[in-house]
DNA sequence: CGGGAACTGGAGTGTCAACTCCAGAAAGTG
DNA sequence: CACTTTCTGGAGTTGACACTCCAGTTCCCG
Protein backbone atom coordinates (compact mmCIF):
# COMPACT_ATOMS: atom_id res chain seq x y z
CA UNK A 1 0.00 0.00 0.00
CA UNK A 2 1.80 3.43 0.95
CA UNK A 3 5.50 2.99 -0.04
CA UNK A 4 7.41 5.67 1.34
CA UNK A 5 4.97 6.86 3.77
CA UNK A 6 4.87 3.62 5.54
CA UNK A 7 3.37 3.93 9.03
CA UNK A 8 3.88 0.73 11.06
CA UNK A 9 1.79 -0.05 13.69
CA UNK A 10 3.65 0.92 16.81
CA UNK A 11 2.92 0.32 20.39
CA UNK A 12 3.31 2.61 23.65
CA UNK A 13 6.85 1.51 24.20
CA UNK A 14 7.68 1.63 20.54
CA UNK A 15 6.50 4.90 19.90
CA UNK A 16 8.73 6.04 22.94
CA UNK A 17 11.88 4.54 21.73
CA UNK A 18 11.25 5.38 17.76
CA UNK A 19 11.52 9.38 19.38
CA UNK A 20 14.46 8.54 21.72
CA UNK A 21 16.10 7.39 18.30
CA UNK A 22 15.35 10.36 16.38
CA UNK A 23 15.43 12.95 18.57
CA UNK A 24 19.16 11.88 19.93
CA UNK A 25 19.98 11.59 16.00
CA UNK A 26 18.72 14.82 15.02
CA UNK A 27 20.75 16.18 18.53
CA UNK A 28 24.02 14.77 17.63
CA UNK A 29 23.78 14.98 13.72
CA UNK A 30 23.11 18.54 14.65
CA UNK A 31 26.31 18.93 15.97
CA UNK A 32 28.64 16.47 14.46
CA UNK A 33 27.00 16.58 10.55
CA UNK A 34 24.94 13.62 9.52
CA UNK A 35 28.25 12.15 8.33
CA UNK A 36 30.14 12.38 11.52
CA UNK A 37 27.10 10.89 13.15
CA UNK A 38 27.52 6.74 13.37
CA UNK A 39 24.26 4.26 14.43
CA UNK A 40 26.43 3.09 16.86
CA UNK A 41 26.62 6.97 19.01
CA UNK A 42 23.40 7.11 18.16
CA UNK A 43 22.23 4.05 19.79
CA UNK A 44 24.38 4.94 22.65
CA UNK A 45 23.05 8.65 23.26
CA UNK A 46 19.27 7.18 22.87
CA UNK A 47 20.07 4.09 25.52
CA UNK A 48 19.26 1.35 23.10
CA UNK A 49 21.34 -1.42 23.16
CA UNK A 50 21.09 -2.80 20.10
CA UNK A 51 21.39 -2.24 15.90
CA UNK A 52 18.31 -4.44 15.65
CA UNK A 53 16.13 -1.74 17.42
CA UNK A 54 17.33 1.02 14.74
CA UNK A 55 16.19 -1.18 12.10
CA UNK A 56 13.38 -1.89 13.56
CA UNK A 57 11.94 1.78 13.50
CA UNK A 58 13.72 2.23 9.76
CA UNK A 59 14.61 0.72 6.72
CA UNK A 60 17.88 2.00 6.65
CA UNK A 61 20.13 5.36 7.65
CA UNK A 62 18.32 7.46 5.10
CA UNK A 63 15.12 6.69 6.44
CA UNK A 64 16.52 7.81 10.02
CA UNK A 65 18.06 11.10 8.16
CA UNK A 66 14.45 11.72 6.82
CA UNK A 67 12.55 11.47 10.25
CA UNK A 68 15.48 13.82 11.83
CA UNK A 69 14.24 16.70 8.87
CA UNK A 70 11.02 16.27 9.57
CA UNK A 71 11.88 16.53 13.77
CA UNK A 72 13.75 19.34 13.09
CA UNK A 73 11.43 21.26 10.86
CA UNK A 74 8.78 20.76 13.30
CA UNK A 75 10.91 22.13 16.42
CA UNK A 76 12.32 25.11 14.29
CA UNK A 77 8.82 25.86 13.32
CA UNK A 78 7.36 25.66 16.64
CA UNK A 79 10.02 28.30 18.03
CA UNK A 80 9.33 30.89 15.31
CA UNK A 81 5.89 30.60 14.82
CA UNK A 82 4.51 32.45 17.85
CA UNK A 83 6.74 35.07 17.61
CA UNK A 84 5.76 35.49 14.00
CA UNK A 85 2.03 34.84 14.13
CA UNK A 86 2.05 37.64 16.59
CA UNK A 87 3.73 40.33 14.36
CA UNK A 88 1.42 43.51 14.66
CA UNK A 89 4.41 46.21 14.28
CA UNK A 90 7.90 46.92 13.99
CA UNK A 91 8.42 46.41 18.20
CA UNK A 92 7.10 42.73 17.60
CA UNK A 93 9.43 42.53 14.52
CA UNK A 94 12.12 43.54 16.20
CA UNK A 95 11.20 41.81 19.20
CA UNK A 96 11.45 38.37 16.90
CA UNK A 97 14.56 39.69 15.39
CA UNK A 98 16.02 39.73 19.26
CA UNK A 99 14.75 36.47 19.70
CA UNK A 100 16.79 34.86 17.08
CA UNK A 101 20.01 36.33 18.06
CA UNK A 102 19.46 35.80 21.16
CA UNK A 103 19.11 31.87 20.17
CA UNK A 104 22.51 32.12 18.61
CA UNK A 105 24.10 33.23 21.55
CA UNK A 106 22.46 30.71 23.91
CA UNK A 107 24.34 28.08 21.75
CA UNK A 108 27.30 30.22 21.51
CA UNK A 109 27.09 30.79 18.11
CA UNK A 110 27.71 27.02 17.17
CA UNK A 111 25.84 24.79 14.43
CA UNK A 112 23.73 27.41 12.72
CA UNK A 113 20.45 26.82 11.48
CA UNK A 114 19.03 23.14 12.77
CA UNK A 115 17.28 23.15 9.39
CA UNK A 116 19.99 24.61 7.05
CA UNK A 117 22.96 22.61 8.14
CA UNK A 118 20.85 19.50 7.43
CA UNK A 119 20.38 21.29 4.22
CA UNK A 120 23.48 22.24 2.96
CA UNK A 121 24.74 18.64 4.02
CA UNK A 122 21.86 16.75 1.99
CA UNK A 123 19.98 18.96 -0.73
CA UNK A 124 22.63 17.84 -3.24
CA UNK A 125 22.18 13.88 -2.72
CA UNK A 126 19.22 13.17 -0.83
CA UNK A 127 15.68 14.12 -3.19
CA UNK A 128 13.73 12.93 -0.60
CA UNK A 129 15.15 15.05 2.35
CA UNK A 130 15.63 17.67 0.18
CA UNK A 131 11.73 17.26 -0.69
CA UNK A 132 10.98 17.46 3.14
CA UNK A 133 13.64 20.78 3.22
CA UNK A 134 11.75 22.85 0.65
CA UNK A 135 8.62 21.75 2.08
CA UNK A 136 9.68 23.25 5.58
CA UNK A 137 10.99 26.44 4.29
CA UNK A 138 7.98 27.28 2.28
CA UNK A 139 6.05 27.03 5.76
CA UNK A 140 8.68 29.21 7.49
CA UNK A 141 7.95 31.88 4.22
CA UNK A 142 4.61 31.32 4.47
CA UNK A 143 4.74 32.43 8.36
CA UNK A 144 6.66 34.99 7.72
CA UNK A 145 4.49 36.45 4.85
CA UNK A 146 1.18 36.17 6.96
CA UNK A 147 2.60 38.38 9.82
CA UNK A 148 3.66 40.93 7.45
CA UNK A 149 0.64 40.97 5.73
CA UNK A 150 -1.08 41.03 9.45
CA UNK A 151 0.98 44.37 10.00
CA UNK A 152 -0.03 45.66 6.27
CA UNK A 153 -4.24 45.03 7.19
CA UNK A 154 -3.29 46.60 10.56
CA UNK A 155 -2.41 49.60 8.38
CA UNK A 156 1.36 49.57 9.47
CA UNK A 157 2.76 48.77 6.22
CA UNK A 158 1.77 50.46 3.06
CA UNK A 159 -0.94 48.57 0.65
CA UNK A 160 1.08 47.82 -2.33
CA UNK A 161 4.33 46.76 -0.70
CA UNK A 162 5.12 43.33 -1.81
CA UNK A 163 5.21 41.18 1.81
CA UNK A 164 5.46 37.75 -0.62
CA UNK A 165 9.27 39.25 -1.66
CA UNK A 166 9.81 40.84 1.32
CA UNK A 167 9.17 37.81 3.68
CA UNK A 168 11.37 35.90 1.09
CA UNK A 169 14.25 38.64 1.00
CA UNK A 170 14.02 38.46 5.21
CA UNK A 171 14.67 34.53 5.71
CA UNK A 172 17.20 34.22 3.34
CA UNK A 173 19.05 37.14 5.16
CA UNK A 174 18.54 35.12 8.29
CA UNK A 175 19.93 32.41 6.79
CA UNK A 176 22.62 33.65 5.41
CA UNK A 177 22.83 35.23 8.86
CA UNK A 178 23.05 31.70 10.70
CA UNK A 179 25.86 30.76 8.32
CA UNK A 180 28.12 33.70 8.68
CA UNK A 181 27.33 33.42 12.65
CA UNK A 182 28.61 29.79 12.70
CA UNK A 183 31.68 30.76 10.97
CA UNK A 184 32.47 34.03 12.61
CA UNK A 185 31.23 32.92 16.13
CA UNK A 186 29.85 36.42 16.54
CA UNK A 187 25.95 37.89 15.80
CA UNK A 188 27.15 41.03 14.04
CA UNK A 189 26.18 39.65 10.67
CA UNK A 190 23.31 38.57 11.39
CA UNK A 191 22.38 41.58 13.20
CA UNK A 192 23.64 43.76 10.35
CA UNK A 193 21.44 41.60 7.62
CA UNK A 194 18.06 41.36 9.83
CA UNK A 195 18.84 45.49 10.22
CA UNK A 196 19.06 46.26 7.14
CA UNK A 197 16.25 44.22 5.85
CA UNK A 198 13.89 45.60 8.30
CA UNK A 199 15.05 49.10 7.85
CA UNK A 200 13.89 47.87 3.54
CA UNK A 201 10.37 47.05 5.35
CA UNK A 202 10.30 50.24 7.50
CA UNK A 203 10.63 51.81 4.06
CA UNK A 204 7.36 50.48 2.90
CA UNK A 205 5.54 51.88 6.40
CA UNK A 206 2.87 54.58 6.44
CA UNK A 207 3.16 57.54 7.67
CA UNK B 1 61.10 25.78 12.43
CA UNK B 2 57.91 26.01 10.52
CA UNK B 3 55.33 24.16 12.33
CA UNK B 4 51.80 24.54 10.80
CA UNK B 5 53.10 26.04 7.42
CA UNK B 6 55.34 24.01 6.66
CA UNK B 7 56.34 24.12 3.30
CA UNK B 8 58.51 21.71 2.10
CA UNK B 9 60.85 22.10 -0.95
CA UNK B 10 58.71 21.27 -4.26
CA UNK B 11 60.24 20.38 -7.85
CA UNK B 12 58.07 21.77 -10.72
CA UNK B 13 56.67 17.80 -10.57
CA UNK B 14 55.92 17.83 -7.61
CA UNK B 15 54.09 21.09 -7.38
CA UNK B 16 51.78 19.62 -10.14
CA UNK B 17 51.28 16.66 -8.72
CA UNK B 18 50.06 18.54 -5.09
CA UNK B 19 48.36 20.74 -7.32
CA UNK B 20 46.28 18.24 -9.45
CA UNK B 21 45.36 16.47 -6.00
CA UNK B 22 44.19 19.37 -4.34
CA UNK B 23 41.99 20.82 -7.48
CA UNK B 24 40.60 17.28 -7.51
CA UNK B 25 39.72 16.88 -4.20
CA UNK B 26 38.36 20.52 -4.24
CA UNK B 27 35.86 19.88 -6.94
CA UNK B 28 34.68 16.39 -5.36
CA UNK B 29 34.11 17.91 -1.84
CA UNK B 30 32.56 20.26 -3.59
CA UNK B 31 30.15 17.79 -5.30
CA UNK B 32 29.68 15.27 -2.34
CA UNK B 33 30.96 17.63 0.17
CA UNK B 34 34.24 17.09 2.75
CA UNK B 35 32.99 13.57 4.36
CA UNK B 36 31.75 12.18 1.39
CA UNK B 37 34.51 11.91 -0.67
CA UNK B 38 37.37 9.30 -0.16
CA UNK B 39 41.37 9.61 -0.46
CA UNK B 40 40.68 7.20 -2.76
CA UNK B 41 38.11 9.28 -5.01
CA UNK B 42 40.56 12.03 -5.13
CA UNK B 43 43.57 9.85 -6.41
CA UNK B 44 41.76 8.48 -9.17
CA UNK B 45 40.53 12.13 -10.40
CA UNK B 46 44.14 13.42 -10.02
CA UNK B 47 45.20 10.34 -11.55
CA UNK B 48 47.72 9.53 -9.06
CA UNK B 49 48.11 5.96 -8.37
CA UNK B 50 49.30 5.63 -4.80
CA UNK B 51 48.09 6.54 -1.45
CA UNK B 52 51.65 7.19 -0.64
CA UNK B 53 51.68 10.61 -2.87
CA UNK B 54 49.29 12.11 -1.01
CA UNK B 55 50.58 11.41 2.17
CA UNK B 56 53.66 12.70 0.43
CA UNK B 57 52.57 15.97 0.24
CA UNK B 58 49.89 16.09 2.98
CA UNK B 59 50.02 14.77 6.58
CA UNK B 60 46.72 14.08 6.57
CA UNK B 61 43.06 14.14 5.27
CA UNK B 62 42.45 17.76 7.56
CA UNK B 63 45.44 18.86 5.77
CA UNK B 64 44.47 18.34 2.49
CA UNK B 65 41.59 19.73 3.66
CA UNK B 66 42.95 22.98 4.49
CA UNK B 67 44.75 23.46 1.12
CA UNK B 68 41.45 22.87 -0.58
CA UNK B 69 40.08 25.96 1.95
CA UNK B 70 42.44 27.79 0.52
CA UNK B 71 42.13 26.62 -2.94
CA UNK B 72 38.26 27.75 -2.92
CA UNK B 73 39.06 31.07 -1.25
CA UNK B 74 40.96 31.92 -3.84
CA UNK B 75 39.34 30.97 -6.47
CA UNK B 76 36.23 32.21 -5.17
CA UNK B 77 37.77 35.82 -4.80
CA UNK B 78 39.65 35.99 -8.31
CA UNK B 79 35.76 35.55 -9.54
CA UNK B 80 34.43 38.11 -6.87
CA UNK B 81 37.35 41.09 -6.94
CA UNK B 82 37.30 41.87 -10.78
CA UNK B 83 33.82 42.52 -10.35
CA UNK B 84 33.81 44.61 -6.60
CA UNK B 85 36.61 46.47 -7.76
CA UNK B 86 34.95 48.52 -10.65
CA UNK B 87 31.85 49.34 -8.54
CA UNK B 88 31.19 53.02 -9.48
CA UNK B 89 27.75 53.09 -10.19
CA UNK B 90 24.50 51.18 -9.31
CA UNK B 91 25.17 49.92 -13.10
CA UNK B 92 27.86 47.99 -11.64
CA UNK B 93 26.21 46.56 -8.73
CA UNK B 94 23.54 45.19 -10.68
CA UNK B 95 26.20 44.07 -12.90
CA UNK B 96 27.64 42.08 -9.69
CA UNK B 97 24.37 40.49 -9.01
CA UNK B 98 23.17 39.69 -12.34
CA UNK B 99 26.48 37.60 -12.33
CA UNK B 100 26.28 35.92 -9.05
CA UNK B 101 22.90 34.50 -10.30
CA UNK B 102 23.57 33.82 -13.51
CA UNK B 103 26.73 31.68 -12.28
CA UNK B 104 24.33 29.72 -10.10
CA UNK B 105 22.02 29.25 -13.42
CA UNK B 106 25.16 28.15 -14.60
CA UNK B 107 25.82 25.59 -12.38
CA UNK B 108 22.38 24.46 -12.20
CA UNK B 109 21.76 25.62 -8.34
CA UNK B 110 23.61 23.17 -7.11
CA UNK B 111 26.37 22.80 -4.62
CA UNK B 112 25.90 26.79 -2.92
CA UNK B 113 28.94 28.46 -2.08
CA UNK B 114 32.30 26.95 -2.54
CA UNK B 115 33.10 28.36 0.67
CA UNK B 116 30.19 28.51 2.91
CA UNK B 117 29.62 24.68 1.72
CA UNK B 118 33.10 24.18 3.16
CA UNK B 119 32.07 26.19 6.24
CA UNK B 120 29.24 25.10 7.20
CA UNK B 121 30.79 21.40 7.75
CA UNK B 122 33.92 22.30 8.80
CA UNK B 123 33.13 25.47 10.80
CA UNK B 124 32.38 23.48 14.34
CA UNK B 125 34.98 20.99 14.39
CA UNK B 126 38.07 21.94 12.44
CA UNK B 127 39.73 25.25 14.33
CA UNK B 128 41.82 25.88 11.65
CA UNK B 129 39.59 25.45 8.83
CA UNK B 130 37.18 27.81 10.33
CA UNK B 131 39.86 30.26 10.74
CA UNK B 132 40.78 30.28 6.93
CA UNK B 133 37.66 30.81 6.12
CA UNK B 134 37.22 33.86 8.57
CA UNK B 135 39.93 35.24 6.76
CA UNK B 136 38.19 34.42 3.67
CA UNK B 137 35.37 36.07 4.61
CA UNK B 138 37.02 39.30 5.91
CA UNK B 139 38.37 39.11 2.84
CA UNK B 140 35.15 38.98 0.79
CA UNK B 141 33.62 41.36 2.49
CA UNK B 142 36.42 44.00 2.62
CA UNK B 143 35.90 43.43 -1.35
CA UNK B 144 32.43 44.38 -0.95
CA UNK B 145 33.29 47.28 0.96
CA UNK B 146 35.75 48.94 -0.82
CA UNK B 147 33.75 48.63 -4.03
CA UNK B 148 30.84 50.94 -1.87
CA UNK B 149 33.17 53.10 -0.84
CA UNK B 150 34.51 53.83 -4.07
CA UNK B 151 30.79 54.85 -4.76
CA UNK B 152 30.59 57.19 -1.86
CA UNK B 153 33.47 58.64 -3.52
CA UNK B 154 32.14 58.81 -6.79
CA UNK B 155 29.43 60.77 -4.66
CA UNK B 156 27.10 58.09 -5.94
CA UNK B 157 25.93 57.59 -2.21
CA UNK B 158 25.58 59.67 0.76
CA UNK B 159 29.09 60.34 2.52
CA UNK B 160 27.35 59.64 5.85
CA UNK B 161 26.11 55.58 4.38
CA UNK B 162 27.95 52.50 6.90
CA UNK B 163 29.36 50.89 3.93
CA UNK B 164 31.46 48.77 6.08
CA UNK B 165 27.83 47.53 7.62
CA UNK B 166 26.24 47.31 4.26
CA UNK B 167 28.74 45.47 2.97
CA UNK B 168 28.49 42.72 5.65
CA UNK B 169 24.41 42.87 5.19
CA UNK B 170 25.01 42.19 1.10
CA UNK B 171 27.67 39.30 1.68
CA UNK B 172 25.21 37.86 4.31
CA UNK B 173 22.42 38.09 2.03
CA UNK B 174 24.37 36.78 -0.39
CA UNK B 175 25.13 33.84 1.16
CA UNK B 176 21.95 32.75 2.41
CA UNK B 177 20.97 33.68 -1.17
CA UNK B 178 23.34 30.70 -2.23
CA UNK B 179 22.10 28.54 0.64
CA UNK B 180 18.37 28.92 -0.70
CA UNK B 181 18.92 28.28 -3.97
CA UNK B 182 21.03 24.76 -3.28
CA UNK B 183 18.16 23.96 -1.44
CA UNK B 184 14.80 25.17 -3.60
CA UNK B 185 16.96 24.63 -6.80
CA UNK B 186 15.94 28.08 -8.09
CA UNK B 187 17.61 31.37 -7.77
CA UNK B 188 13.94 33.76 -6.95
CA UNK B 189 15.32 33.76 -3.21
CA UNK B 190 18.93 34.96 -4.05
CA UNK B 191 17.15 37.45 -6.23
CA UNK B 192 14.91 38.86 -3.36
CA UNK B 193 17.38 39.44 -0.77
CA UNK B 194 19.86 41.10 -3.37
CA UNK B 195 17.53 43.33 -4.83
CA UNK B 196 16.03 44.31 -1.35
CA UNK B 197 19.60 44.70 0.06
CA UNK B 198 20.59 46.91 -3.13
CA UNK B 199 17.23 49.08 -3.34
CA UNK B 200 18.20 49.29 0.59
CA UNK B 201 21.75 50.98 -0.64
CA UNK B 202 19.59 52.98 -3.08
CA UNK B 203 18.11 54.74 -0.76
CA UNK B 204 21.35 56.15 0.39
CA UNK B 205 22.08 57.26 -2.91
CA UNK B 206 22.52 61.12 -3.96
CA UNK B 207 19.60 62.60 -5.17
C1' DC C 1 78.92 11.74 -12.59
C1' DG C 2 77.86 10.67 -7.87
C1' DG C 3 75.15 11.16 -3.74
C1' DG C 4 71.14 12.58 -1.54
C1' DA C 5 66.65 14.29 -1.63
C1' DA C 6 62.18 14.41 -3.78
C1' DC C 7 58.92 11.61 -5.87
C1' DT C 8 56.22 7.41 -7.25
C1' DG C 9 54.07 2.61 -7.06
C1' DG C 10 51.96 -1.16 -5.05
C1' DA C 11 50.82 -4.08 -1.65
C1' DG C 12 49.30 -4.13 2.70
C1' DT C 13 46.93 -3.17 7.78
C1' DG C 14 43.76 -1.97 11.30
C1' DT C 15 39.64 0.18 12.40
C1' DC C 16 35.14 1.44 12.21
C1' DA C 17 30.57 1.88 10.37
C1' DA C 18 26.34 0.15 8.26
C1' DC C 19 23.68 -3.45 8.38
C1' DT C 20 21.99 -8.64 9.40
C1' DC C 21 20.36 -12.82 11.92
C1' DC C 22 18.07 -15.08 15.11
C1' DA C 23 16.32 -16.14 19.37
C1' DG C 24 13.88 -14.61 23.35
C1' DA C 25 10.84 -11.24 26.04
C1' DA C 26 6.87 -8.18 26.28
C1' DA C 27 2.40 -6.96 24.95
C1' DG C 28 -1.76 -6.44 22.33
C1' DT C 29 -6.01 -9.64 20.54
C1' DG C 30 -9.43 -13.13 20.35
C1' DC D 1 -5.31 -18.51 28.26
C1' DA D 2 -3.58 -19.33 23.45
C1' DC D 3 -1.52 -16.94 19.57
C1' DT D 4 0.33 -13.43 16.93
C1' DT D 5 2.77 -9.35 16.44
C1' DT D 6 5.79 -6.03 18.26
C1' DC D 7 9.89 -5.22 20.44
C1' DT D 8 14.58 -6.13 22.32
C1' DG D 9 19.46 -8.10 22.85
C1' DG D 10 23.68 -9.59 21.31
C1' DA D 11 26.72 -11.67 18.35
C1' DG D 12 28.12 -11.55 13.78
C1' DT D 13 29.51 -10.07 8.68
C1' DT D 14 31.00 -7.25 5.04
C1' DG D 15 33.01 -3.59 3.02
C1' DA D 16 35.18 0.78 2.88
C1' DC D 17 38.37 4.03 4.28
C1' DA D 18 42.36 6.46 6.35
C1' DC D 19 46.77 5.59 6.56
C1' DT D 20 51.59 2.84 6.36
C1' DC D 21 55.80 0.48 4.55
C1' DC D 22 59.21 -0.14 1.63
C1' DA D 23 61.44 -0.52 -2.61
C1' DG D 24 62.35 1.65 -6.80
C1' DT D 25 62.80 5.87 -9.85
C1' DT D 26 63.50 10.59 -11.06
C1' DC D 27 65.65 14.75 -10.35
C1' DC D 28 68.42 18.50 -8.31
C1' DC D 29 73.22 20.02 -6.99
C1' DG D 30 77.91 20.20 -6.36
Amino acid sequence: MSSSTEERRLTARGRATRDRIVAAAATLMYERGVAGTSTEDILKAARVTSPSQLYHYFGDKRALVQAVVRHQTERVLRFQRPLLSRLDSFEALQAWRDAVVQAQHARDCRGGCPMGSLAAELSDHDPEARAQLVAGYAQWEGAIRDGLRAMQQRGELDADADTGRLALALLTALQGGLVMTQIRRDTTALEAALDTMIDQIRSHATL
